[in-house]
RNA sequence: GGGAGUAUAGUUCAAUUGGUUAGAGCGCCAGAUUGUGGUUCUGGAUGUUGUGGGUUCAAGUCCCAUUACUCCCCCCA
């Protein structure tokens, strides 16, 4: 024989056995429904994508991560990174669809990164994308961020914060304390830790850097601003008087949390984040992403923006587009650690045992029965002692048994033992179907 | 990409300064109970101690390498 295989998984990836598909396909079902909701159609497209394609848009640290297959001696291809890109080039090929085209998207990606299930963090993970194409109005904006409200309110992962920004503030703020442009990423990266090392650690961080002095003063000047989203903004555009970037930046934060308060969006769980960048390179405009306030460690758990020139970046026409993307993978991971998930080891309603050879016939047929009236139901396979059987039910947590022996088959009654309680009665065949939509609550 | 830790039965963990045949709980299988699970009682099965080398009279235990996993930073979903 050959040498003995390890049997493992792939670094970073894993099964879903079916006590968490179960809790996962929970989750799909509400997210999708959501989107649905909105107006969203449903999009998939290949796991694997050419590398031209891939490359250059998620920044430098992106590119690393992207896992590229090598094949015929030649490395053209690359699993997909996310679902934004595959959509823009959908865009640019398929000239045809309506605008505003809405679509979501639920799919694995792939990144070469570090596993850390601790936090939510794995080299294969499944992103749940809602995208509106051709839009440029700031109601795109708002809506994204209100359905994002409404799915993790809905997913029930506890006290969350959606961080919102936007890149021409940024660039705002870089002109403000008159740097180059492409010390953009170090600013906000320095600066981001001001929750985490305080105001001297920044302060360190900074100079460490290279920072000037005077450029850190500035920069404190902005860290300065604090209060509602409202006065914030204000103090903005003050500060962004003759900074054209920076106000239109602003403006349109003005707008967004206007329509977000014509959607009913409550603001508490909204906060405006001067300082979130976002690492992927494509993002124009508004930039936005949610953690758990209570699992903080498990990081964003939805990131998304807007995009305007992204698909003309690939060939197509310059269309805006919006949209963001909901981590379930890191959703999961907040639901699991808060011990929220009830495990369920099967979906089935009802198992119909097997007395003896006897009554293999009447038990399929009543097996059968529930079915056709859409009941969830297993038929034991072997004629065997019922204690097994039962042991079966009660290890699946069947909540139902059906009993069909001796006894019944001369009274014509069905027996059923409800799993929970211990008890057991027996009725009438044609009763069947009403006592157990009654019992599973199917009735209205 | 940088840093740290862990590895013993299906699983969670024991095993004295290195010292006989590596143990226990849970789980699993069977019986008590030939029409009934979840409780109880009785019995049973399961290990190349991650892998490879080294030190030693003697290694689960010490050393080196390797692999896997975990954690932190970075970055993100």
């Amino acid at each position: 024989m050959a040498n003995k295989i390890d049997a493992r998984n792939f670094k970073g990836t894993r099964d879903y056995l079916p006590q968490e598909m179960i809790k996962r396909n929970e989750m799909i079902t509400i997210i999708r429904s959501v989107f649905e909701k909105y107006g969203f159609v449903p999009l998939e497209t290949p796991a694997v994508e050419y590398l031209d394609i891939l490359m250059g848009k998620y920044g430098e640290e992106g590119d690393k991560l992207i896992y590229k297959l090598d094949y015929k001696g030649g490395s053209v291809a690359g699993m997909k990174y996310d679902l934004t890109i595959p959509l823009a080039r959908v865009m640019t090929q398929h000239n045809h669809l309506v605008l505003p085209f809405k679509r979501y998207q639920i799919q694995p990606v792939w990144r070469a990164d570090r596993p850390q299930p601790n936090q939510g963090r794995y080299r294969e993970f499944y992103q749940c994308d809602a995208d509106i194409v051709g839009v440029n109005t700031m109601i795109a904006d708002a809506e994204i961020i209100n359905m994002i409200h409404q799915i993790l309110s809905q997913l029930d992962i506890g006290r969350f914060v959606i961080r919102i920004n936007h890149r021409k503030i940024l660039s705002g703020i870089t002109a403000f304390v008159g740097l180059p442009k492409n010390k953009e990423i170090d600013l906000c990266r320095g600066i981001d830790k001001l929750d985490k090392i305080g105001r001297e650690g920044v302060l360190k961080e900074l100079s460490d850097q290279g920072f000037k002095e005077d450029e850190i003063h500035k920069i404190f000047d902005i860290l300065a601003i604090e209060g509602d989203i409202h006065k914030v903004l204000t103090e903005l555009k003050n500060i962004f008087k003759n900074n054209e970037i920076g106000l239109q930046g602003v403006i349109d934060l003005e707008n967004i949390i206007e329509y977000l308060k014509n959607l009913g969006t409550p603001l508490e769980n909204i906060k405006l984040d001067l300082y979130l960048a976002r690492g992927l390179d494509y993002y124009t405009g508004a930039i936005y992403e949610s953690s758990s306030l209570d699992l903080p460690h498990i990081g964003s758990l939805t990131g998304g923006g807007r995009y305007d020139h992204l698909i003309q970046s690939l060939g197509g026409n310059d269309y805006p587009a919006v949209g963001t993307t909901i981590g379930l993978d890191r959703i999961a991971t907040v639901l699991s650690q808060q011990n929220k998930i009830t495990e369920k080891d099967s979906l089935t309603n009802v198992l119909v045992t097997i007395f003896d050879e006897t009554s293999v016939k009447k038990s399929m047929e009543i097996c059968s029965l529930l079915r056709k009236n859409d009941i969830k139901t297993e038929i034991y396979y072997e004629i065997t002692k019922m204690k097994k059987q039962f042991n079966y039910a009660d290890k699946k947590k069947i909540p139902y048994v059906v009993i069909l022996g001796p006894e019944e088959m001369t009274t014509q009654k069905i027996s059923i033992k409800d799993m929970s309680k211990g008890s057991q009665e027996q009725i009438n065949q044609d009763e069947l179907i009403t006592y157990l939509n009654n019992k599973l609550g199917k009735n209205p």
